[in-house]
DNA sequence: GTGAAAGCGCTAACAC
DNA sequence: GTGTTAGCGCTTTCAC
């Protein structure tokens, strides 16, 4: 592959004016400038990055570690982190850390050793370690759960005010025994929704009851069993905030497979506005978070971070919004 | 941050021997060794990767560019990719072009800078340029949609095939008029699912009709829209073959909005077996594609020409299956 | 305005 | 088995 010698000794110039007239950098001789774009062209040259950057010292890449791509909730994140990391010339990695603290453990160990600019991350859990990341003056920013010490930026949603909101418009709705179906002790918002679930229990002046309340995996085969599991009890819950759009899939088979009505029977409202949310019969009813605004609001912190380290930390907190459609209702 | 020779001088040694020590390679005096782990991880050094990668000519990592982050038959995809890589010790960088003829070319170059050890692209379009990799001796792997030279490796999904059992399905379920809303001109996977579609009309002895066809973004609004054109005409379609799962949200909701039932009204058989697909009423008929099969075959050939690069192009074509489930029945 | 030369951090010959 | 040294491709002083 072409380098800047080649380029260079083809134009009969340096390898420096070369470098400084691809770089629009200081001034050069139109003349000389020419040539130069002339024999880079010809010899198809494109300037080596990690050589660039090893000068440098500096990459324009940002790291986005979310904890599942399969989750439209942090590709929406990403596409919001991404949108703004181009629109000032930086790139993106993205790397899926499918909720295991290994793999989280192992990209943010890419992310050192590739020294990219900064990392963006949903911890996987309270215990991320992110001081391999720190210790070493890499600008981070947590999305979505918090970490545990305040040196970072975070971007998180006040999914407690909205998990309480979401249980309150159940009993709202009449419902009188609601349940709730959470994600994995340890992981932030699984905690705090079931805290919000909780904190409407007790508005609405009813016995919280851990009968009522199951944590899985924040996946849909989990979410399954633990609604079988929930629904065949003697007093079975007759409403369900389920914490995530993954598992709100298991809820609804299962509920379809015991032969309960959604809405009728039992009301259900989950965590994320999902595309297929008014497809499913009734309706979903959901709390929408503003997922691409994390990421975008992430990004700009972060690049801000990169450009001045000594700002302090922030932490925003964007609130969610719940969208009441059929499956809340016994209509 | 700490360097090799910071480790090396706190070590006594020289950073050949740290190098030696770090890497495994050839074997170095045991208590060497301990002295130089022990200062590592007392600097907490980590290795610069661009320095390793500018010095050895290579890195391990693919880049995989997928034209839409928010189809899960791509992030599916992607989880293929992703754990053959692993296994083997390679990153993978994600990058998400959006459908974008310009993003792609962006993150094309993108991987041409930092010099990524191979690419997996599922093409924008059929006017996708993968010269400017090959001609730099980058290997490269289709995905999902072909490249128009046959010097690349591909895996690809008899989609042709596919579609066709999907609309003979239609007709043998008694659908008379049936018609198909696909992608835009030019993406194969589009027209391949057309011109499937076509020969079940004419094996099914139906005049074809450009009347029942609707072409446009991969997306949901433009299916909507398009579902909306198609049935308000007069003598309009019993039944529908959507090219992707995206575009049958749009589909259905169009359904919904103008008060025909899916099933006994208008038949409907999409692409891509969502998550989502049994919980619609009815349930969905769909077209399965293998998704992470693609994923993982398509990482093991890039691997292979990787480490091979005189290995013969070779063409994988992977089939799918038709779930028939209630949205394509009229009982 | 331009070139010579140093050096980013690392690995791999090559000596010993 | 270990150290010395050159050099990967680039940017950036520093002279001129």
């Amino acid at each position: 592959m072409a380098t800047i010698s080649d380029v260079a000794s083809m134009a009969g110039v340096s390898t420096a004016t070369v470098s400084r007239a691809l770089n629009g950098k200081s001034t050069v001789d139109p003349e000389l400038a020419a040539r130069v774009f002339a024999a880079a062209e010809e010899l198809g040259y494109s300037p080596n990055g990690p050589a660039r950057n090893l000068r440098r010292q500096e990459a324009a890449v940002l790291a986005l570690i979310i904890s599942d791509v399969e989750n439209p909730f942090f590709t929406a994140i990403a596409r919001g982190v991404e949108d703004v990391a181009q629109a000032v010339g930086y790139s993106v990695v993205l790397c899926n850390s499918d909720e295991s603290g290994d793999k989280e453990r192992r990209y943010i160990d890419v992310a050192i050793q590739e020294r990219v600019a900064g990392v963006i991350l949903s911890p996987t859990s309270t215990t991320t370690n992110t001081k391999r990341l720190t210790d070493r003056g890499m600008p981070v920013v947590a999305v979505d759960r918090p970490l545990p010490d305040d040196e970072h930026d975070m971007v998180l949603v006040d999914t407690r005010m909205a998990a309480k909101e979401a249980a309150a418009h159940l009993f709202a709705q009449g419902y009188e025994q609601v349940g709730c179906i959470t994600g994995p002790a340890g992981v932030r918002t699984a905690d705090d929704r079931l805290a919000g679930y909780r904190d409407a229990v007790r508005s609405a002046k009813k016995r919280s009851s851990a009968r009522l309340v199951r944590r899985t995996e924040y996946k849909a085969a989990g979410a399954k069993a633990a609604t079988v599991g929930l629904m065949s009890q003697d007093d079975p819950p007759d409403a369900l905030l389920v914490a995530n759009s993954s598992m709100v899939i298991g809820v609804l088979e299962a509920l379809d497979e015991l032969g309960k009505q959604v809405g009728r029977d039992v009301g259900v409202v989950a965590f994320d506005d999902v595309s297929w949310a008014k497809l499913v019969d009734p309706p979903l009813s959901v709390v929408a978070q503003p997922a691409y605004e994390i990421g975008t609001v992430a990004a700009q912190l972060l690049l801000a971070r990169i450009a001045d380290s000594d700002r302090a930390a922030t932490t925003t907190t964007l609130s969610a919004r719940l969208i009441e459609r059929g499956s809340s209702s016994r209509a």
